[in-house]
DNA sequence: TCAAAAGTGTTCCGAATACACCCATGA
DNA sequence: TCATGGGTGTATTCGGAACACTTTTGA
C-alpha cells in the first residue's frame, strides 16, 4: 500500500479559471497531463507533502489549500495499489515562474472549459471535477475567492470571477450592492487604469482581519 | 506508511444523539473508548475496508456513509506512521445486535454531549468532532436526517431531531410548515401512540424517490 | 373535563430580484 | 462629443421569523 498526494490548482488568468497540469516525463501516462503531486514521506502529514511536491515540481507558492477527498479505487494505478489523498489550491494570478524538473517535460495553466477534451494520466480528471464542484460551492459561502485574484482588484473583476466560476449570469448591480454591505473590503486610494476606455474603476483589498472578527460575531458569507 | 480506516457512526436514541465506540481490548490505548476501524487491504477501496471493519468489530449495517477527512499527524498513532481515512456514518434506532469480537471487551452507544469528558484513543476526539461539524452543516441542505430515524417517524420527532442535532430552539410551526412544503413526504395510514398522552400523531415516510426528481428539476434541500 | 401533545394560519420584516439611468475618462 | 466601462437607487416579490389558538386523545 503506496500514499501518494494530488493537488488541483487553480488561478484565475485572463478572465478565465484555469487549472496547472504538467506534462508526464515518464511512464507511465508519459506525455499526458497530469496533476502535481506524488508519495508522501514518512516524516511528513499529506499537507506538507502536497506544498513539497508543489515546490520541487513547479515553484507555486499557494494561497490556500484545503484537503479534497481520498481516492482509494484499486484499478487507479497501473503500478499497483496507490492511494492518493488530493487536495486542491488556489493561487493569484501574479507572474509564476515555473522551475521544471525532471518529472515534467512541460508545466502549464490550462482553461478548465476545455480540459475535458484532454487525456489525463490516471483518474485526474475524476479528481479535477471533483475540485471544481468543491470550488464552486465553497466559493459560495467562504471567501475563498479573493485568493484567486490578486492583490488590488475592482468590483468589476470581483463579479466576473464569481459569473466565471459559477458560470452562470449574476446581475452585476446586485452582487456589487451585496458585497458592499458585506463591509469586508478596504479602498485604496487609488485606482485602476487596465485598457484605456472608460473611467477609471475603484481598487479594492479584501480585509481578512474584519472578516475574522464579523465571523466571530456570527457573521455568514453567503453570496 | 500504513493506511487505516475509522469510522463514526451516529445513531439517533431516546432523543439523543449517539456515536458508536468500542473499547479496545489491546495495547495500545487498551481499555481507551475508541472509533471502530482497521487497516486497508490491497484488494479493496477505503469504503470497503469502512464496512468491512463494521461488519466485523461491532456486526451493525449502516443506512448512510460518508467520507469525512483522511488524517495524517506524523504522532497520531504510537505504533508508527499510520494515516486514517476517516468516514461517518449514520443508522437508524433499530434495536442493533452488537457482535463482540477479539478486538473489543465492550460496544456501546454514547451520547454525544457526553463524550468531551471521555478519555478517547489517540486522535478520536477529533475525529468525532470533525464529523459532528459536517453533520450539523450536511443536515441542513442534503436530507440525511431520515437515515437517524424509523421508516415511520412523526413531525414532532423529526423537529426534535433537528433541534438536537443544531442544538438550537428552531420554532416547531415554522420547521413543520417548511418541511411540508418541500413534499417529500409520504403519510402512512396510521398513527403512533407512544406514550398514551395526548393526542396521536401522523406517521410520515420519507419518499427517496420525490426527492431524487425533485432534484433533478432544480429543487435545493434547505432548513 | 382536564391535561398533554398534535395540528394549523396570519402578520410582519428583511433580503433577493428585476430593472435603468448618470458619471468619469480618454480618444 | 462620443464611446466605453464604472457606479448607484428603487419598486416589487418572496421567503423566513414571530407568534397563539383549536383539536384530539386518554385518563
Amino acid at each position: 500500500m503506496k500514499l501518494t498526494v494530488d493537488a488541483v490548482v487553480f488561478s484565475y488568468i485572463e478572465n478565465q479559471l484555469k487549472v496547472l497540469l504538467i506534462k508526464r516525463a515518464f511512464d507511465p501516462c508519459k506525455g499526458q497531463l497530469a496533476l502535481a503531486g506524488g508519495y508522501v514521506q514518512e516524516d511528513e502529514t499529506t499537507e506538507q507533502a502536497v506544498l513539497r511536491k508543489l515546490k520541487d515540481e513547479t515553484g507555486v507558492n499557494l494561497d490556500y489549500l484545503e484537503q479534497l477527498y481520498t481516492f482509494s479505487d484499486v484499478e487507479r494505478d497501473p503500478r499497483g495499489r496507490i492511494v492518493t489523498v488530493a487536495y486542491y489550491g488556489l493561487i493569484a494570478p501574479i507572474k509564476t515562474e515555473f522551475t521544471l524538473n525532471k518529472h515534467a517535460s512541460d508545466i502549464g495553466w490550462y482553461d478548465v472549459n476545455d480540459i475535458f477534451s484532454y487525456d489525463l494520466a490516471f483518474d485526474h480528471m475524476k479528481i479535477i471535477n471533483y475540485a471544481l464542484d468543491r470550488l464552486r460551492n465553497k466559493i459560495q459561502y467562504e471567501p475563498i475567492g479573493f485568493d484567486l485574484l490578486p492583490q488590488y482588484f475592482t468590483m468589476t473583476e470581483l463579479w466576473m470571477l464569481y459569473c466565471e466560476i459559477l458560470n452562470n449570469e449574476i446581475d452585476r448591480r446586485n452582487f456589487i450592492k451585496k458585497f458592499k454591505k458585506f463591509d469586508l473590503l478596504k479602498q485604496v486610494p487609488f485606482k485602476n487604469s487596465t485598457g484605456n476606455k472608460g473611467r477609471k474603476a475603484q481598487l479594492y483589498e479584501f480585509d481578512e482581519e474584519k472578516y475574522l472578527v464579523a465571523k466571530r460575531e456570527g457573521f455568514n458569507f453567503d453570496i
